[in-house]
DNA sequence: AATGAATGAGACTTCATTCAT
DNA sequence: TATGAATGAAGTCTCATTCAT
C-alpha cells in the first residue's frame, strides 16, 4: 500500500502515540515496553520503527503531547483582555485542569508528572517542558501586570515574581489531585478565595 | 553482640541507599542499574542483596528518605504555637526547602520528583508519598485554623480547603526550581505577599 | 516490442548490480542492506525484487562481475602465441590488475577478496570462483608449457604445478595491495625479476 | 562461584574463541550470531558478554588468532641463521602451512580469508592484519638479503621487493588450496623449484 | 557473611521480503 | 510494472538476581 498521504502518516504517528500514551498512563516510561507499545498500536515492529526511530523518540513525543496541554490554557483560558482578578483566572485554570484529565483518551496530568521526572535526565523532555511552562508563565505575567494596573495587588512587587506564584498553584494542584486524591476545582478555589486578596 | 550488629546493618544500608541515591539522581531510577548501585556502593552483589531483597525495595527506600525531608518541617518549621501568619510560614517552608536542596549529598527535590512519577505506578511508593503528604498537610490544616481564629483569613471556608492550596505552594516552588529554574525563596515570598492577604 | 524490454532489464540489472557494488565496496557483503542497495539504486523496493529474487542473488552477480575481472586477463594479456617468458606474461598480468583496479567504479579486487571469503561459504559464489580461477590458470599452465618448451623453465616439472605457482603471484599481489599498501607493478616486477629464471 | 583465577578467566575466553572459531569456520563472520556463538560455548549470554563486550571484540579475537598463525612461521621456521635459499625457506613456509591448516580445531587458513575480507571494512581487523603481515614480510626481508649476500639472487634489487614476491607465495598457496583445492606443498614446490633460481 | 561469575528472560532494534494499490 | 508501507522473525545486548565457593 504505497504513495500514502501525508494525512496517513499523521494519522499512524498518532495512532503510536496513542498506543504508547495508554501504555504509560499505566507503567510510566520506563515500564513501558517497546513490545507493549506495538502490540497496543496494533502494527507491527517494523511499522512502529518506520514512524519513529527509538522509543526515546517516542517518549518525547508523548511528553510533548502532555505538556503541549497547557497551550490550551493559553488559547482557551487566559486570554480575555482587560482587567481580570487573579483569582478568577485560577478559578477557569484549575476547572480547565480537571476538565482535560476526565477527557477519553486518559488523565494527561498523570503523563505531565512522569514527563517532570523525566526532564531530570533527559534533555530532550526538558527542553520541551521548560519552553512549555516558560511560555505559560510568561501569560501569568501579563495576568500580574493586568492585575497590578488596576490595583487588584501590589504594583511596588515584580510581575514575573507574582507569576511564579501563580504558576505554581497548577502543579500544586495536580500534584495534590494526583497523590492525596481529594482536590478538586471547587476546594481549591475556596481555599484560594480564602487566602488571596 | 546484637547491639553493634544492629548498627552495623544500618550502616550498610545507609552506605547503600547514599549510593543509590547518588545513581538515582543522575539518572533516575529506572536508568539506575543495580550495577550502578553496587559500583557505587562499594559492596558487592550478595552484600547488597543481603541488605535489599530487590532493586524495588532500594527505589522504595530512596522515595521514602527524600519524601521524608518534609518531616523536618514538621519538626522545626511548623511547630510555633500561638498566631502564624501564614505568609510568614510559607516563607520559612520555602526558606527550608532550598536550604535542604542545597545540602551536600544532592537536590532531594530531585529525588521528590522521581518520587511523585513512581508513586504513579508503584502502590508502595504512593504509600509512603501518600502518607507523607497527607501529615503535612494536616498541619498546615492547623496552620489555616489559626490563621482563621487570629482573622487573617475568612473564618468561613473549610481550612481543609485552605490547606490545600498552601500545602500547594511547595511542589509549585519545587518545580519551578528545577524545571525553569529562576525562582529562589526570595522572589517567591515577593509574590506571595504581593498575593495573600 | 521485446528486444527493447530485454535491454531495458539489462540495464536495470547493470544499474542495481552498480549501486551495490558501491555498498559492497564500503561495507562488505553482509553488512550492505537491501536498503542501501535500493536507496543507492534510486529504484524502489518493488523495482529491485522483480530483477533480482533476493538479496543472494545480487550478490552472486557482484561476486560474477568482479572475479570475472579476470576474463580480461584472458582475452588481452595471455593470449600471445608463440615464445612466452613467464616474468613478462606475470608483469603484464599485474599491469593489467592495478590498472583495472584504478578504473572508475571502485577498485575491484576490494569486491574480488571479498568474494573470495564468501566462497568459503556459499556454494554458489565457491562455483563462480573456483570455474574462473579453474579457467585462469588453464591459461598459466599453457604459459607453463610455452616456457618449458623453449627451454626457459625446467621441463620435467608438471605444467599444472608451474601453472599453480605462476597463478599464485596474483592474489599474493592483490592481498598486499590491498593490506600492506606499497607493491606496485613495479616492485613486484623488480622482485620478480631478481627471483625468476 | 566467585574469586577465579586469572588462569580461569583466560580458559574461558579461550572456551569462547574456540565455540566463535567454529561457528565462523562454517558461517563466517557475519551469518554467526552470538545465540550460536552461545550456544557453542556452552554458557550463558551474560557469561560470554562478561568476557568480551560485543560481538564485534569476537571477531577480532578471532581475527587475531587466526592471524597469529603466521608467528610460528618466524618462530619456526625462519629462523635459522647463515644462508638459505629462498626455495628452502619457501618449501618450509608451504609445509608449515598445509601442517597448521590441518590441525585439530579447524582450518586456520580459512579464518584468514575471513580476515582479509573483514579488514577491508573493520580497521581494527586491518590493523591486526597489516601489522603481522608487515612483521612476516620483514622476515622474507632478510632473506632476500642473505640471499643476496651468497649471490643466490640477484643483488641489485631491493630485498624489499624481492620480499613482497616472497611473501605474496603465501596468499596465492592459501587461496587456491580453499577455492580450488589441488595444491599442496609438493606440488607448489615442484613448480617453484622449476620457476626459481 | 561475603563474593562476583553466571544466568537467561527479555529489552530494543533491524532488515529481507511481500503485496495492496 | 512500479511503489513503498508494512511485516515479523531474528539479531545484539542488558541486567536483576542467584548461588557455589
Amino acid at each position: 500500500m504505497p504513495k500514502v498521504t501525508e494525512e496517513h502518516r499523521i494519522a499512524r504517528r498518532a495512532q503510536i502515540v496513542a498506543a504508547a500514551r495508554s501504555c504509560v498512563l499505566e507503567q510510566g516510561f520506563h515500564k513501558t515496553t517497546m513490545a507493549d507499545v506495538i502490540a497496543a498500536s496494533e502494527l507491527s515492529a517494523g511499522a512502529v520503527y518506520g514512524y519513529f526511530k527509538s522509543k526515546e523518540e517516542i517518549v518525547a513525543a508523548i511528553a510533548e503531547e502532555a505538556l503541549s496541554a497547557v497551550d490550551e490554557l493559553f488559547e482557551k483560558v487566559l486570554v480575555t483582555d482587560g482587567p481580570v482578578h487573579p483569582a478568577m483566572v485560577l478559578e477557569r485554570v484549575l476547572n480547565h485542569i480537571a476538565e482535560i484529565a476526565d477527557r477519553p483518551g486518559g488523565d494527561v496530568t498523570r503523563i505531565g508528572v512522569q514527563a517532570w521526572a523525566e526532564a531530570l535526565r533527559n534533555p530532550v523532555v526538558m527542553e520541551i517542558a521548560g519552553g512549555k511552562y516558560r511560555m505559560l508563565r510568561t501569560r501569568f505575567t501579563e495576568v500580574a501586570r493586568r492585575a497590578q494596573s488596576d490595583g487588584t495587588i501590589d504594583a511596588g512587587v515584580d510581575p514575573e515574581h507574582v507569576a511564579q506564584v501563580l504558576f505554581g498553584f497548577v502543579p500544586g494542584f495536580i500534584l495534590q489531585r494526583l497523590i492525596i486524591g481529594d482536590v478538586s476545582p471547587e476546594t481549591y478555589t475556596a481555599g484560594l478565595r480564602a487566602i488571596l486578596r
